[in-house]
DNA sequence: ATCAAATTGAGAATGGTTCTCATTTACTAT
DNA sequence: ATAGTAAATGAGAACCATTCTCAATTTGAT
């Protein structure tokens, strides 16, 4: 199976995971939120609220905006602040397997990156006071075309 | 030495340096930047523009957001997203001593930790074709009180 | 088919940030 | 000191991203 295919098989998952915690949720399915859903599952790094409304005829700026806020409540997004004045969201998959950001700040260039040893160590902070779900890592610098 | 008399002191080296800076890189030495950097100098953790405005008097706003680009710019200042609407802006210190953040995403309360594992373990990251040059890390979840 | 609750879209309103421009201030060379 | 010049400023307009409002529609359970 090639990587395109792994990804499909992924992407499907979670729009199904999604779409069941919705109802799990007391939720509707509805059709624009769905179509919400779909386009998220298809991306492959952050993508801010604009950038789906854009591509999204038939649903509204505001209930892009709702299905945001509600896959976030329910830990199926996470928001990622990659620089630039809105912010990104991308998929928390049921498996925990993520990836972090790379930065570029003079061309605002994205990259992920993947990073065993640092999942390890931040697995190891404990916070008294605090349970800990989710993270974010972004570094920041300056690309190869920029330096 | 108590804690505050060592906080003090790493201010004032933070606010000379960044007055430094500033001149190095052909910038006048302004009252009101000079008013932002002495605010700066004095936080603890993360505040907003809107923040420093409020408290700035004589100091128009756009003032603030222009002190708050360059010093940015000058790898004086850290930018960093708590959770809400408005950016976060810390000191870098030229030591390179830092830290970082555990949110709770239900109240918002912002807590900072530090972790030697952790700044290792980034320290070992290294992605052909960028030059790193500061990081960010944040820790999301629920507080005692929320959960 | 009916009903109540959730959801929606359009546009207004808000919040945060950036821009404009006439005036003031800081540095440099006299 | 003084004058000249470029940087910096404040007030408010403008802008972009996000949230709110509300009447109309859709959904899921009866």
């Amino acid at each position: 199976m090639n990587e395109t295919a792994t990804r499909r098989r992924s992407e499907q998952a979670w729009s199904e995971h999604a779409e069941a915690r919705i109802s799990e949720a007391g939720l509707k399915r509805s059709v624009p939120r769905r179509k919400v859903i779909e386009l998220l599952a298809g991306q492959d790094c952050a993508v801010t609220a604009l950038q789906l409304d854009a591509e999204l005829d038939g649903v509204g700026r505001a209930t892009v905006y709702r299905a945001i806020e509600q896959l976030e409540d329910l830990g199926l997004i996470q928001r990622v602040d990659l620089g630039g004045s809105a912010h990104g969201y991308e998929r928390l998959e049921p498996s925990g397997h993520h990836h972090h950001h790379i930065v570029c700040d003079d061309c605002g260039k994205v990259e992920p990156f993947e990073d065993e040893a640092l999942e390890d160590a931040i697995h190891d902070i404990h916070r008294k006071g605090f349970k800990v779900e989710t993270h974010e890592v972004t570094l920041h610098g300056h690309c190869q075309d920029c330096h």
